[in-house]
DNA sequence: AGTGCGTTAATTTTT
DNA sequence: TTAACGCACT
């Protein structure tokens, strides 16, 4: 299968620094080719090498290489690495981009078929939402039981496995409202049709319908990619998997790049499946992989890989490395979820007093609300750092307003926008005035704006709402022969200070309407760089990322799923406890398959790490605002005794966090000194640790356990209490069943209500 | 038409 | 705990 090379390809200066899988996936260009490479081992090096090659060694134009990755970064860092290795050739890489960017621009040119005009509006998950809410309700089904965020989720994974209205089951269907899925992802649809706009998982499954139904359309594309690249593999979905093959299916020649240890992304549609069965998919295949790792040290990888291992149905990797052993994964347990964060935020705080970078420092947590606890911390130590993810800029509310008067403009039919902006800012229009317009365009047949502009002809409206619309319907007419005129920067400005938008935030006195009317100013300069309106509208339904590099001196908050792909000198990772990571809700529903990804995404977060790192547990945890004691992550127990170190911040010395991977019987047998074990001690086995008849704690892990949030009513502020670690001390708060003690050795501290008794 | 309160529910997130 | 949402009120 492989091609005798050219002796000269061996010296192509984009195999320079390549290891010798690296050079065969780059120079392996025919035939199915499967790139198993594991984390930090030079895939994207590999990759990009592999496309370079391709064009300069004149095996394809670079319009007939099809490239398709999942994020706009990783898009941009492939093409500017390809710009890199062979110049400007690529500058024409038309179908090197996302998924779904790829798709949209296809679907450009065939969207008639589908019933869509090319100038169709993406609409986003917002826009959907409300969408849905009102096909709900006008199939009369009760909103609360059947929230519109189900059908949403339901018709997206529908829709990821590549499945129109009719290809569903039965049972499919009775997910939602009683058997009326199908009714209402059908009405659904035939209303994105109405409105010509199309969602996220439209833009690939329209491509597959019309992939199979007009084999004319298919055949040029199979002709036109002589090769095929994609990245991440392991994280695409059944549609694209689907897309895929049929591109595929002629030349055959398709290379895939994944790690299925990395797949964590199942719950968005994708199916690990896909990279495990690619030799079945296309026999003959070759399988490389990239074992080599040069980011992490032996013990990093040496966690990481005995944690994994326990997982089945692997394909299987053996990471090396040739740097030096350096430190082992230190596993640090600590009191609860605040010294969780002293603590990382001092360890910090030495590293920078050492010489080091804050950017080399990164937090990694498993959900978004792990984040408080060190941006209270931080804040109050003065620790500069950056939360990753949360809104990003097109997702504010003054951007999308700004969005859907363009929108409006650009295309008179997207109601959607056109319902955003009616009465934003406040014209006047309120419900009944909505409604009107509504049942209007409902009863002729057309979109708002065209009922909009009819009914300010009658007598419909109140003299007000009539004058204020018929202004606002004037106003886009106007703007839209502006459009022909003014360049579309222009346009942005003179359309929000003529509507009032710009009047309506300087008249808000409040904190954030500075920043939101230079969010605005930002927004219009963020369209000089593009060509037309549309093209920019494009961007943003299918970009909508502004990657603000101000990460300058900053340590890096950020999920595990964020951190995908990304690396750190020192890595702190949080809040290992069950319940935490993994995950109640991973416990609770998807069985083992759920506790697996959980792993994975646990191997995601050592693997992150490049010299450093600690992983975090604390004993009690504020979750919802219940005060929960947790237990350490089953995936302590899995890492190999011999890359790692454990360690503790209490008093109690090590012996008390180790308890729970040699199996001691308890947790707190060492909390207090020594033997002093009061009958504090015993109210805590008893009411905390379901523990009293010498259960063993390691077998109570199978979920957090609850302490209550009501505190004992035999303690006021003032009493003396005792405490079997922090000794004695005074109440100076009582908040529920947490307490602020002065001890008279310890100073303040929180301690829960269980842990004291009255001295 | 706009504001205020009680109820409810609560991973991960890209496009 | 908190934040969002729907409903009721002014």
């Amino acid at each position: 299968m492989n091609q005798p090379l050219p002796l000269s390809s061996q010296s192509d200066p984009y195999l320079k620094g390549l290891n010798a899988p690296q050079r065969q996936a780059v120079l392996t260009t025919e035939g199915p080719v499967l790139m198993l490479a594991g984390a930090g081992t030079g895939k994207t090096a590999a990759l990009t090498a592999r496309l370079a090659h391709l064009i300069a060694s004149r095996r394809a134009w670079p319009s007939e290489v099809l490239a398709v990755t999942f994020t706009n970064k990783a898009a941009r860092e492939m093409r500017h690495r390809v710009e890199r290795m062979i110049g400007d050739a690529v500058e024409g890489m038309p179908w090197l981009g996302t998924f779904h960017s790829v798709a949209a621009r296809m679907l450009r040119s065939h969207a008639e078929l589908v019933g869509l005009k090319p100038n169709f509006s993406i609409l986003d998950t917002d826009d959907q939402l409300r969408l849905l809410k009102q096909i709900i309700n006008a199939a009369n089904i009760d909103e609360k039981r059947w929230p519109a965020r189900l059908l949403a989720g339901l018709i997206d994974k529908w829709k990821n496995r590549g499945w129109t209205p009719a290809d569903l089951s039965l049972d499919e269907s009775h997910a939602y409202a009683d058997g009326r899925g199908q009714e209402m992802y059908r009405a659904y649809q035939d209303r994105l049709k109405t409105l010509n706009a199309a969602d996220f998982g439209d833009l690939l499954l329209h491509m597959l319908v019309i992939f199979r139904t007009h084999r004319e359309v298919l055949e040029g594309y199979q002709a036109r990619f002589k090769y095929l690249m994609v990245d991440e593999y392991q994280d695409t979905n059944t549609s694209q998997y689907l897309w895929l093959r049929l591109l595929a299916q002629t030349r055959k020649n398709i290379c895939v790049v994944g790690d299925d240890d990395q797949s964590i992304y199942s719950w968005r549609g994708a199916e690990v499946a896909n990279i495990l069965r690619f030799e079945k998919d296309f026999p003959g295949a070759t399988v490389i992989r990239l074992e080599q790792n040069y980011r992490s040290t032996p013990h990093i990888l040496g966690a990481a890989s005995g944690m994994i291992a326990n997982n089945g149905g692997r394909l299987g990797k053996t990471l090396w490395t040739e740097r030096e052993a350096g430190e082992k994964v230190r596993v640090m347990g600590v009191w609860d979820g605040p010294e969780e964060a002293r603590f990382v935020g001092e360890r910090i705080e030495a590293h920078i007093a050492g010489g080091g970078r804050a950017e080399d420092c990164a937090i990694l947590v498993r959900a978004q609300f792990q984040t408080r606890e060190f941006e209270d911390r931080f804040i109050s130590i003065g620790l500069p750092y950056r939360i990753v993810g949360g809104f990003r800029f097109y997702e504010r509310a003054e951007i999308r307003d700004a969005l859907a008067y363009l929108r409006v403009v650009a295309q008179p039919d997207d109601d959607l926008a056109f319902e955003r902006i009616i009465n934003t800012p406040k014209r006047g229009l309120g419900d009944k005035a909505v409604q009107k317009v509504h049942a209007l365009a409902r009863a002729t047949g057309t979109g708002l704006l065209t009922a909009a502009a009819r009914i300010v002809d009658s007598d419909e409206l109140t003299p007000q709402a009539r004058r204020s619309l018929g202004n606002l319907v004037a106003d886009l007419a106007r703007w839209r022969s502006n459009a022909d005129t003014l360049p579309h920067p222009d346009l942005a400005r003179l359309l929000l200070e003529e509507s009032g938008y710009v009047a309506m935030l300087q008249a808000d006195r409040s904190a954030e309407a500075t920043g939101r009317l230079e969010n605005l100013n930002e927004f219009a300069r963020a369209m000089e760089e593009f060509e037309n309106l549309s093209a920019f509208l494009d961007h943003v339904a299918l970009v909508m990322d502004n990657d603000a590099d101000d990460s300058a001196s900053k340590v890096t908050i950020l999920t595990i799923h964020a951190a995908k792909g990304l690396e750190f000198d020192t890595v702190f990772l949080a809040g290992w406890e069950e319940g935490v990571f993994p995950s109640q809700r991973s416990l609770d529903e998807g069985g083992n398959a759920s506790l697996e990804e959980e792993r994975r995404l646990a191997y995601v977060a050592i693997t992150r790490a490049r010299r450093q790192a600690w992983i975090m547990h604390a004993a009690n945890r504020r979750i919802y605002g219940q005060w929960t004691s947790s237990i350490p992550s089953r995936f302590i127990a899995e890492l190999p005794a011999e890359h790692v170190e454990v360690e503790t911040s209490m008093s109690g010395g090590a012996s008390l966090w180790r308890s729970q991977f040699s199996e001691q019987p308890d947790p707190f047998a060492h909390a207090g000194r020594g033997a002093g074990r009061g009958p504090g001690w015993q109210r805590a086995s008893g009411g905390g640790f379901n523990r009293a008849s010498g259960t063993r704690i390691i077998e109570a892990k199978a979920s957090a356990v609850s302490l209550g949030s009501k505190g004992r009513d035999d303690v006021a502020v003032g009493d003396r209490v005792f405490h079997a670690k922090f000794g004695y001390g005074h109440i100076a708060l009582i908040e529920g069943n947490k307490l602020e003690i002065d001890f008279d050795h310890s100073g303040r501290k929180r301690v829960l209500d269980s842990f004291i008794e009255k001295a």
